[in-house]
DNA sequence: CAAGATTGAGACCTCAATCTTT
DNA sequence: AAAGATTGAGGTCTCAATCTTG
């Protein structure tokens, strides 16, 4: 039995979690499986109720709390979690069904900002409200506020980069 | 303002979420955005010890711990949470991997069995390793044992089905 | 050369249709 | 019919390469 590893390896067996590991990925099995499909039922609920897909959404809903309702591609790719490609082709996408416009800017020629129109305005509003109510109805009401917030500042807390040495 | 959705809603503006809302969404965009690349922080670590990814680990994982190391097509897709379609290729790139076999049940002849095989086995119980040493560093030893369990507990409330009327 | 954005090729999953078996 | 599995077409994201600007 191996101490730092916890794996009880011998000769001509496979490599095998012990029994302590074997409970945490359980437990990590119905954390993440349950995480997944809480997710898809709300954003299920956002897209049947405005019509739009969940990266489309994140994007619509960032740039609804942006000055001036527009920001960079740049920052787009960092908030969404996706390479600057993914990106430009989500504000294809945006661009193509009316609800953003691209607008080069006027200090740095290398960038883009995207903007919502009108009509994407209506809809980031709709969809935001979609999934707020989708929220409270899910989440907020089994789990209690404090519960909620709880849960929240957990995941917030394991989200520090453990690569800045000292700041 | 609307005292049930919480909109504010005046004429010629847009719908837009008040700032109860707002703040939710908030709160939501943090949690869904650290789980996410927590998510992510770990499955690259397990990609990079074992070198499979993350579908396919969950598929190995699985049959790991099932009767005979083997299941049929239908479970696995219900435990990845894809559709059958997308199985059937996950499980086409395992079987050219050489990590499973596909063997037709001897009841029914509709059912395929997938099978680890013995290269399969020690892929998936080396991912499974990788996988709990990134847990423990990652996340357990960040947040306790109690506040994991807590964790792992608000989640799984959340996942029940509220479409069983009575049983 | 580094940074921002885009393009094309490739990987992965879903939907709809199909085939076989019950 | 209904259920299990597969196929093909289509959509979404990533990686590598490219182009432009700083």
């Amino acid at each position: 039995m191996d101490q730092l590893t916890g794996t009880t390896r011998q000769e001509g067996t496979h490599p095998c979690p012990g029994p302590e590991e074997a409970a945490l990925l359980r437990q990590w099995d119905s954390l993440s499986g349950g995480f997944r499909r809480l997710m898809a039922r709300l954003l299920d609920d956002v897209e049947a109720e405005a019509g739009v897909a969940p990266s489309s959404f994140q994007v619509l809903w960032f740039l609804l709390n942006s000055p001036d309702l527009s920001a960079p591609m740049n920052q787009l790719a960092q908030t969404l979690g996706f390479s600057t490609a993914g990106t430009t082709k989500v504000a294809d996408r945006l661009a193509q069904a009316g609800m953003i416009e691209r607008r080069p800017s006027a200090t740095d020629r290398r960038v883009i900002f995207a903007t919502l129109t009108d009509s994407g305005r209506d809809v980031a509003g709709t969809a935001a409200l979609a999934l707020a109510a989708a929220l409270r109805e899910r989440v907020v009401n089994q789990l209690g506020d404090d519960r909620f917030a709880d849960l929240a500042a957990m995941i917030g807390s394991l989200d520090q980069v453990p690569n800045r040495p000292c700041d």
